[in-house]
RNA sequence: GGAGGGGUGGCCGAGCGGUCAAUGGCAGCAGACUGUAAAUCUGCCGGGUUUUCCCUACGUUGGUUCAAAUCCAACCCCCUCCA
């Protein structure tokens, strides 16, 4: 459809939306300023990762077009674990792991959202605050009342573990009545009247968006966003090291801008779109790119992406040395440095920087000659490296030998 | 409760007394080709050891045997059908 609020016409153009309680609705409420909306995340690890991007990057659309976003952090509801998309139940984390999570991870929304206590500044709160004091007798009678357990059955998150015939306990099937309250809680507290999320949330969140009118009779709304996925079909954030993690102490600038370098072809427009603030237009033109030209819209992307998330600085000093190492076969500073004591054997050196996970693994890649040293090819393992050099293994994977 | 079937390397899935570190597929890594892309082809793909040697591994624990992932027993878990 065609929405009328810049904030919708914007998601849509850029392909955040998949589905949408009351579009016209959304759309109206869209239309004044302060808009406010929510969305929340569970504290289940010590970082968000690019597959959590999305769910900022609607936080951040939101606050660019006037209104109030509300970062969510899931303090109470992780005591619960969340059963969607899942086969069991997920290992209880303790409370201190919980509390440690939230710190590490609050610290990465700075960077996307202006926080504050103005009309669209954004807020964080935590849903420890209103569930962990609740009062189960009064709580039922309030808000149990309201939710079919016959509905409850044939939510996805449900009943797909239930088809399955995995166990499904008590304590995770009162998930989504938490998630529920949390919106009519954050709408009676705040105002808030949006609460948005990826498709797997879909359920949860209309069961909100009920429970509003039921007890508050609330006009509440909700948003998806598509589930993200690179063009050979695979999820979208998967990597061989594992999960891309925002967070610059899990996961190195580098390797992070190297990341949006390498995504693939068909890929740079769509990115470009959901993950950086670039133009339209800019996007269309670096879109249209052909052949190796396209790598100039990866470099972009990558600087985009890295700019927003780790600073313009980590974005720079990847940018460069990917020139160095790449464009003139050097080396940049921000390359992994790794500390070896000199001399060291080749495949000590190899093990050592993580480029091989074993001796017996760099001793293959030797054989296959596919070590280098400061750019030469090397295939002695047991030759001695007696000072600081570049070790490469293939063309991707570099690390700087330091004393 | 009764009757069957099954638990194998990151995943899927063969093997069913020695020649099994275990076919094959996926994922992954490297090489060629390129553009730090995709596709394709080739090689590798438990660990150690300069290498036909050792260690670890086929749900768990014992046992039989010169020898077990393969046979036996007990236990744990999963699935299907019946009640």
């Amino acid at each position: 459809m065609t929405y009328k609020s810049d904030y919708l016409q914007t998601l849509q153009r850029r392909g955040y939306i998949h589905q949408i309680t009351d579009a016209e609705g959304v759309d109206a409420r869209a239309s004044k300023p302060g808009l406010m909306a929510y969305i929340g995340f569970d504290l289940t690890g010590p970082s968000l990762h690019v597959g959590h991007l999305m769910s900022i990057m609607m936080l951040r659309r939101l606050q660019q077009h006037g209104g109030k976003p509300i970062a969510l952090m899931g303090g109470g509801t992780t005591r619960i674990g969340d059963p969607s998309g899942k086969d069991t139940q997920r290992q209880l984390l303790d409370n201190d792991t919980i509390a440690a999570n939230k710190a590490s991870i609050r610290r990465v929304f700075e960077r996307f959202l202006t926080f504050g206590d103005g009309p669209n500044d954004a807020m964080m709160l935590d849903n420890a605050d209103w569930l962990l004091d609740l009062n189960y007798v009064e709580f039922l009678r309030d808000y149990g009342r309201h939710f079919s357990v016959n509905r409850m059955l044939t939510m996805d998150s449900v009943r797909l573990r239930l088809d399955r015939e995995q166990p499904l306990s008590f304590l995770e099937f009162n998930y989504m009545v938490l998630q529920s309250y949390d919106f009519v809680e954050l709408n009676r507290r705040y105002g808030c009247v949006m609460q948005m999320g990826g498709s797997d949330q879909w359920g949860n969140i209309t069961m909100g968006v009920d429970l509003g009118r039921r007890v508050a009779g609330a006009e509440l709304y909700g948003l998806t966003t598509p589930l993200i996925t690179n063009a050979d079909g695979s999820k979208m954030g998967k990597t061989a090291a594992g999960a891309v993690w925002l967070n610059a102490d899990m996961l190195a600038d580098w390797d992070y801008w190297q990341f949006w370098r390498n995504v693939d072809d068909r890929d740079v427009g769509k990115f470009l779109r959901l993950f950086t603030d670039m133009p339209d237009d800019e996007i269309a033109r670096l879109e249209g790119l052909e052949g190796a030209e396209i790598n100039d819209a990866k470099i972009v992307l990558a600087n985009a992406a890295t700019t927003l998330c780790r600073g313009a600085h980590a974005a720079e000093a990847a940018e460069a040395t990917a020139r160095a190492t790449f464009a003139e076969g050097g080396a940049g500073e921000a390359l992994p440095h790794v500390s070896v004591p000199f001399p060291i054997a080749l495949v000590d050196a190899l093990t050592a920087t993580g480029l091989a996970a074993s001796k017996g693994e760099a001793r293959r890649k030797l054989g296959e000659n596919a070590v280098r040293l400061d750019g030469e090819p090397v295939s002695d393992p047991n030759h001695l490296i007696s000072g600081p050099a570049r070790l490469s293994l293939g063309r991707k994977r570099h690390a700087l030998l330091v004393k």
